[in-house]
DNA sequence: GTAAACAAGTTTATGATATAAACCATATTT
DNA sequence: AAATATGGTTTATATCATAAACTTGTTTAC
């Protein structure tokens, strides 16, 4: 009876889960925290922030500091809202 | 600070996860049934259950019902724990 | 009794994904 | 002026997921 709902590919892998987990609860972050925290490699995070975008799940904004580029990245509401629904899909899968 | 643990890549999809949660819960279930229930395909199906069996996680029993073959799965010992061990890993990403 | 349809899976082929490795541009240090 | 560091992006490959085709045997329809 459990109805496992469709588990949406953009959010259910752990790089890209792990960047939302982390945007869920800041204003914005930096491409070097999110590497920093996640310990991914660059090229695997850049590549996963592109998918993120392209989902529309964040935002991108790219300056400099100083001279240094800066990446700051940051969840939109669309993207809160398919966390939630991810979240709330695994719960049919375990029992949470 | 989350420290995002390594999500088994064996439970991290879908259709096998599907399966394992409806293994976990009962003594043994046929290829028939969990077709019925996860509405995967057999084709697939027949490979994710080679896969979790490939991993440990699942024993795979095959005779014949009258004159029809069957395949019972059963979870094992491994099987659960990493089921278990995957949800503890999951909750570090999302806070649950 | 044989051709067609069904049941229970398995195998194959291909298109999408994930990731490491290589690369680029600029800045800083030696 | 080399070498190293910073902040990324691009490319190449190996793996994976899945649909579609196939297999083996059984039941049903003619």
């Amino acid at each position: 009876m459990a109805d496992f709902k469709e588990l949406d590919p953009v959010l259910h892998q752990s790089l890209r889960l792990a960047v939302m987990s982390l945007l869920a609860s800041v204003e914005s972050a930096e491409f070097v925290y999110l590497k920093e925290q996640t310990k991914a490699t660059a090229g695997n995070l850049s590549i996963q922030l592109d998918r993120l975008k392209e989902a529309g799940y964040i935002q991108i904004v790219k300056d400099f500091n100083g001279k240094k580029p800066r990446t700051t990245c940051s969840i939109t509401a669309s993207g809160k809202n398919a966390l939630e629904a991810y979240v709330d899909a695994l719960k049919t899968y375990l029992n949470l």
